[in-house]
DNA sequence: CAAAAAAAAGTGTGCGTACACATTTATTAT
DNA sequence: ATAATAAATGTGTACGCACACTTTTTTTTG
């Protein structure tokens, strides 16, 4: 069944069904209705291939994130994502250009950004940072009516068409849920904080789940914190995490309510076989749950979180399909026994992508 | 860049360029080498759209698998990842015919496999049963040529071009763990199954890599089994149950190797907080997971295979990309706090579908 | 060396839709 | 009633590729 079927069934031309179709209007209400009905009847839906080929609109989408490096390898996961979504649908008329910018050097945020503009893009996908700065930005992005994704931070108010990213606040309480099932009624816990981290909204919400589950589920519960102030020396938050912990000797379990999990688990002197959790299945962390250091990460699907995103730009742009306000992606628990599929689909990407 | 593009630069015809692209002979080697290397320096893709509408090729993919009804609902699962994979693939080219048989009747398999051949399709996604049949009716096929995938279940001694579906020792293993890390050291663990799971090789599976794990970890381990020889009454399997447990006070954890966990976690007297572990998240185990009746659920996100096996088939079919041997599915870990991300893409395409 | 055969290369149409442009029909003003 | 205008509908081409068919060039054969 193609325009033409219905254009013959209509006693019309397929200029007149593509005019109902696409409703450009200009066609009597009568012989309107009747194609209409003769589409539903026959169950006529446009042939996408077709379309994509006919069109010859350019969709430009732009992309924002932070760099990756053999430091911190976790932007890369949404970024190969994003590569993926590009690759399948690059031959329907989208144009997909990637900048980067250093989330310790705002400079780099600015002139990314600048570039960014100047392409003119029909979307932008966009992972946020420096708050005031990205407020000024984005006062003007909005003159220009260019729609903008958040992806995986959310900003609160901004009028980003949609977030794609995790709910910290459940994946934190999921966090708690498991050490709680591990270590039983009112265990000890020790939560490791770095200084760098507490304006980091996401991370609060972790910490606020963690905290509302054992609100929610036992009489009481206390809590033990420690905050470190750099991550630079190895040597010095080795010596405050150990002293910590023994002179706690009723510490059961370990959560880091961030990425840097791996590293701090690294520095524990771990003869007490604490239950360790931490965030994010970067290379390292993922060695670390190998070696029986970590016990539980939390994946927040990054990967996926990047192709998503693209694609439901791109549906947006071209099929006018609005974009749910947040998206959340799911919360993966991951073990030494099952991280050889967590990152499956990226690893099967990745393999294409260097390889090209 | 086009082949019209390539054909410009290489001095050559469009058609010259095809019958390189696509290997069909018929060019001399000066212009072949020729036209590839210009095809590499401008990094030229197909333009997959464009050639999905040029070849009117129709590609038939047949399905069979078991039906589902409210008594059990696991495979509608797969179903509606096939039937998306179905909507993103039908522009292209392809035609999915889904054909279903009980699993406890053998004559609706034949006989829907025999209404399959007449269809004469290019490619197979089965999910077997009835092992001998099977035989026979592969025997039959493999003349054919047409070929077929196994989803979910995996027979051994058949030349499936491929099987997608989990890797079930180690989905035992995981399981193991859990109740390890949750249990500690020498935890007595009561294993319920069902006198039919007895001869299922990927349930046997399981419990081989439920064993495997305290065979890895522990010294020693003891277990205990409870087999039951029919699910019917209700009132019959409850009493077995809760006398076992009740004559084995030391039981502090359950493994049912099987989707049926929901319906013994619900038989159980709970009074002793027992961690319940068990396999598929199907509405009603979704429900028990939430009343905490079962700790943790294993995934094998059926929908996802579903998906996979429709895609990798069109990708073979069409693209003549072989697919790996054995595609092995994601192993999730599901419990009460992450349940509602789980099926988030069955979900969405549930909405879809129904409404439609 | 010409004719026949084989190899290499060229040409043209169709896939289903989008859209600009052309044409026909209906409506309004004079 | 006729010209002017607006509304409705029709037509043709392009999108990039696949493939069948045709033509040209090269090689083989007698």
């Amino acid at each position: 069944m193609t325009i033409k079927d219905i254009a013959i069934k209509a006693k019309v031309s397929t200029g007149t069904v593509d005019r109902v179709i696409h409703k450009r209007g200009g066609v009597s209400k009568r012989t309107r209705t009747n194609i209409k009905n003769i589409i539903k009847k026959n169950n006529f839906k446009i042939n996408s291939v077709a379309s994509a080929l006919a069109k010859k609109k350019e969709h430009k989408i732009a992309t924002l994130m932070p760099t990756f490096n053999q430091n911190d390898m976790f932007w890369e996961s949404p970024f190969l994502g994003m590569k993926k979504a590009s690759s399948e649908i690059e031959g329907f008329g989208f144009n997909i250009i990637n900048y980067s910018y250093s989330q310790t050097d705002e400079k780099t945020y600015l002139s990314s950004f600048k570039k960014l503009i100047k392409e003119k893009p029909n979307g932008i996908v966009l992972v946020p940072a420096f708050k005031d700065k990205t407020k000024e930005i984005l006062k003007k992005l909005e003159a220009t009516k260019i729609p903008y994704f958040f992806l995986n931070i959310n900003l609160k108010g901004f009028n980003n068409l949609s977030f794609i990213g995790q709910d910290s606040f459940k994946s934190g309480y999921l966090a708690a849920k498991l050490l709680h099932t591990c270590l039983g009624n009112n265990p000890q816990i020790l939560t490791i904080r770095i200084a760098s981290h507490l304006k980091n909204d996401a991370i609060l919400e972790r910490i606020k789940g963690f905290d509302g589950y054992f609100l929610d589920n036992q009489e009481e519960s206390s809590s033990l914190n420690l905050i470190l102030k750099s991550i630079k020396s190895k040597k010095s938050i080795s010596e405050k995490i150990n002293h910590t912990v023994d002179s706690n000797p009723n510490i059961k379990g370990i959560f880091v309510p961030s990425g840097r999990v791996g590293l701090i688990s690294n520095l524990i002197k771990n003869k007490n076989n604490f239950k360790v959790i931490g965030y994010d299945t970067t290379p390292y962390n993922l060695k670390c749950l190998k070696n029986n250091k970590i016990t539980f990460l939390i994946s927040q699907k990054s990967f996926n979180q990047g192709y998503e995103s693209i694609i439901h730009m791109s549906n947006f742009l071209s099929k006018n399909i609005n974009p749910k306000k947040i998206i959340f992606s799911p919360i993966d628990i991951v073990t030494k026994e099952n991280l050889e599929f967590v990152n499956l689909y990226k690893q099967e990407f990745e393999k294409f992508y260097y390889s090209n």
